[in-house]
RNA sequence: GGGCGAGUAACUCAGUUGGUUAGAGUGUCUGCUCGACACGCAGGAAGUCGGGAGUUCGAAUCUCUCCUCGCCCA
């Protein structure tokens, strides 16, 4: 044995074998299973992924040596917008549009990115050792998933509960696609609320609003007070006149009005604000002949759009404002309406604008088509479950994050505007009929139609809804396969808080809907890797750490390069450069994947935040050479016998210490705290074996146990530093632990 | 506005449900090239447990309040 260990030729040896292997109990009657939160094939693996990874292939390994029959379930995700705008983004460098070359071979690129991607991502969860089934490796946009896919749409469709609407939908201008209010990111800023006097018809009376975006005054369709404000309690029923428009107003009551708020008078612009929308509704605002009339008939509602897709004014918005920018629309106005003495004043105000999380753009609230589905059922089921206990969260706190999100749940809007994605399986007929199937002939069949002509459906759906059959799409549903039989519900989700509304939840309620089982019995929700000061890990700050650096080393030179490459920002290299410079004067050092599991165990506590430090990195790669060096030491001895045999005091002493670690670590480990867990063996080895034991059998010379117990520590130890342990057994004892 | 979380040694964090002198890793200080290990060994220093009040025989832990910071939802 080398006289310090060196990690990285064992390990590439045994993620060799292990690669190939498939780990199975194949008669055990209790089975564990999970399926990994398949990765985005955008492009590689971040810390994030190898601290969940390391925890689930814990778990994994774990398992099957108890003897249950263990599957991992491995995969990866298509990822549409994210992946979309990443190849656009690779054919800009080239000047090349998407839309110069159209769908289907803009598509073609995108399934070259993924490959490449895919092939990255897989050599380095190989790399980490983590123990899956290749053979059974899934993707979500593979010909079976979108099998998969096309039949929960459709099923849900003829159960009602997919619909398609014409409503306000939250619209990214900068990739002209829906998006859901979960992927819309609120910015606080200070900005401006404008008061603005709006004439009143046949008087020399005004009323003013207050609004933060007076650009949407051309879709104005009422004024709204609060019937009690004595203020204005007069002009209900009147008609206030649009400025540059003309358009008459009805001023309303409605007690949804705050009488605290602005001037009092809200001005209702149902085309563009999700609250002035639910209020058009009810009051069914329509104009006619330039006036806009309220009725009791929902199907006269029909709010004015004064944006196209991009976020420009459309022929709704009269001479000088249209075809403009919706920010060159509110500097015209306001100057306009300044002139004509109709701007009362202007002052600061906070405002929180909605962001594309993609994006980054302002997002706008636009009226168009879009499928959604009805969750308000689907999640009464699924909290069912977790009231009954049957989906247990740990650490538990997050089922109050879960209700609170899930009592107040709203339709899920899921289509979307790009190429990248399950196609959506519905066709129209020439007068808007809408056909759902599998396929044209299917729709055809089903339908019963003669030749008329169909054209499909030209959207994609969200990412999430496919993401959220994975539990049972990826063990093999519709059909029903072995695996489902086997691993299906499965028994723990290991996965992060961020994506407990994206994904969690929206897995219970398709799993109870299409399975009528819970998709999971226990979700661990780890908490996010940060940086050593507790900031978010991000290209632009220039503190990414690359879980394979740590494994590897890397030199500063290479580090700085990597941090400084493919930045959208200018400017800001030198700053990372100076700031890694300092942090990393030598580079990064070669710690081992033992070394940055135990880490990343250590780490795993019940917080949100975890800071990634260097100081417990080091420790446990000197933890991995103690564990080399005290097995160097003991063989040095002969073997003398195979089990442990208590001789004296040292050896009653050192096994009962060895039980109590081992009791205590499965206790912790069904707790879900593998940071207690990894904590014991660290003192039990370290201070009570080698410190005490070890020195006791040097002095007097009984050292028959040193190798039998060696080789139970080494069985305990396996799925914490499952490469040391399995190189030490096999240098010591010729076998394999797994 | 509603909800959640954090504040403990120089740094990063535990503190397993109220019970001895509050722990770990890293860093730091002193001494060790003695036969597994300097990524080591032996020893040491280091904390008003955010502030205040309360409950209790006993509080980092429970209650109230205030301060600071972070996140999520509207």
């Amino acid at each position: 044995m080398d006289k310090r260990y060196d990690p990285i030729e064992v390990e590439e040896k045994w993620v060799d074998i292990w690669s190939k292997e498939i780990l199975t109990n194949k008669d055990a009657k209790e089975t564990f299973s999970q399926v990994i939160p398949p990765p985005n094939v955008t492009g590689t693996l971040h810390m994030g992924h190898s601290f969940q990874y390391a925890i689930m292939d814990f778990y994994t390994r774990y398992n099957h040596m108890s003897g249950k029959k263990a599957h991992w379930q491995v995969g990866s995700d298509h990822a549409g917008i994210a992946t979309q705008l990443v190849v656009e983004n690779n054919l800009a460098k080239e000047s090349i549009d998407r839309k110069d070359i159209g769908r289907e071979k803009f598509i073609d690129e995108v399934w070259k990115w993924k490959d490449f991607s895919e092939n990255k991502i897989q050599s380095q969860i190989k790399r980490l050792g983590c123990s899956v089934d290749w053979n059974k490796y899934r993707f979500t946009f593979d010909e079976r998933f979108t099998k998969a896919v096309n039949k929960a749409f459709i099923d849900l469709y003829r159960k009602d509960k997919i619909y398609r609407g014409y409503r306000l939908v939250n619209w990214d201008p900068s990739l002209k696609t829906a998006v859901s209010d979960l992927e819309v990111v609120r910015q606080e800023k200070k900005g401006l609320i404008w008061h603005i006097n709006y004439p009143i018809e046949d008087s020399n009376n005004y009323i003013t609003v207050a609004t933060t975006r007076p650009e949407t005054l051309f879709g104005d369709m009422a004024i709204a007070v609060n019937p009690n404000d004595s203020r204005y309690k007069s002009m209900i029923g009147k008609y206030a006149l649009l400025p540059f428009v003309n358009r008459k107003l009805p001023i309303i009551g409605d007690e949804y009005v705050d009488m605290d708020f602005g001037t009092g008078c809200l001005k209702i612009t149902p085309g563009h604000d999700f609250n002035d929308y639910e209020i058009g509704k009810k009051y069914n605002l329509h104009e006619k002949d330039g006036t806009v009339f309220t009725s009791k008939n929902i199907d006269d509602f029909k709010p004015i759009n004064i944006f196209n897709d991009d976020a420009w004014t459309n022929e709704n918005v009269p001479e000088p404002f249209n075809d403009l920018d919706r920010f060159k629309v509110r500097k015209l106005a306001i100057k306009e309406l300044d002139k004509l003495k109709l701007l009362v004043k202007e002052e600061e105000y906070d405002i929180s604008v909605p962001r594309g999380e993609r994006s980054n753009i302002v997002i706008e609230p636009k009226l168009s088509n879009q499928w959604y589905v009805k969750t308000s059922e689907m999640a009464k089921k699924a909290n069912k479950e977790v009231k009954d206990g049957n989906i247990k969260f740990h650490p538990k706190n997050w089922v109050k994050t879960y209700f609170n999100w899930m009592d107040n749940i709203e339709d899920w809007c899921i289509s979307r505007q790009i190429w990248w994605g399950h196609r959506i399986p519905a066709w129209y007929d020439e007068e808007g009929n809408i056909y759902v199937g599998e396929s044209e002939d299917d729709v055809r069949n089903h339908y019963k139609l003669n030749d008329i002509e169909l054209t499909q459906d030209e959207d994609v759906l969200d990412t999430w809804f496919s993401s959220s059959l994975w539990p049972f799409g990826s063990l093999g549903w519709p059909e029903n396969t072995e695996d489902l039989k086997d691993f299906f519900p499965t028994s723990l989700l290991v996965t992060g808080f961020d994506i407990i509304f994206f994904w969690v939840a929206r897995m219970m309620m398709m799993s109870i809907e299409f399975t009528g089982k819970i998709p999971f019995k226990d979700v661990y929700v780890t908490g996010l890797i940060r940086d050593e000061n507790g900031q978010k890990m991000s290209k632009s700050k220039g503190n990414i750490i690359d879980p394979i650096d740590l494994i590897y080393g890397i030199s500063v030179n290479d580090l700085v390069k990597k941090r400084t490459s493919n930045l959208m920002q200018e400017g800001i290299a030198e700053k990372i450069e100076k700031k890694t410079r300092k942090q990393f004067p030598n580079g990064i050092e070669s710690y081992g994947t033992d070394a940055l599991r135990m880490t990343f165990f250590s780490l795993a506590t019940h917080t949100k935040d975890i800071s990634f430090e260097f100081g417990r990195l080091k420790g446990y790669r000197n933890f991995c050479t103690k564990i080399w060096n005290a097995a160097r030491f003991i063989d040095g001895y002969p073997n003398e016998r195979d089990l442990f045999k208590s001789l004296n005091d040292n050896d009653k002493w050192i096994y009962e210490e060895f039980q109590k670690m081992k009791e205590q670590i499965n206790k912790n480990i069904l707790d879900y705290r593998l940071d207690f867990a990894v904590n014991e063996i660290y003192e039990f080895f370290w201070n009570k074996f080698c410190d005490i034991y070890i020195e006791e059998c040097k002095k007097s010379g009984n050292t028959s146990n040193l190798r039998p117990l060696l080789r139970e520590i080494l069985h305990v130890f396996h799925p914490f530093a499952p490469f040391i342990t399995e190189e030490i057994s096999n240098l010591l004892f010729k076998e394999r632990i797994i």
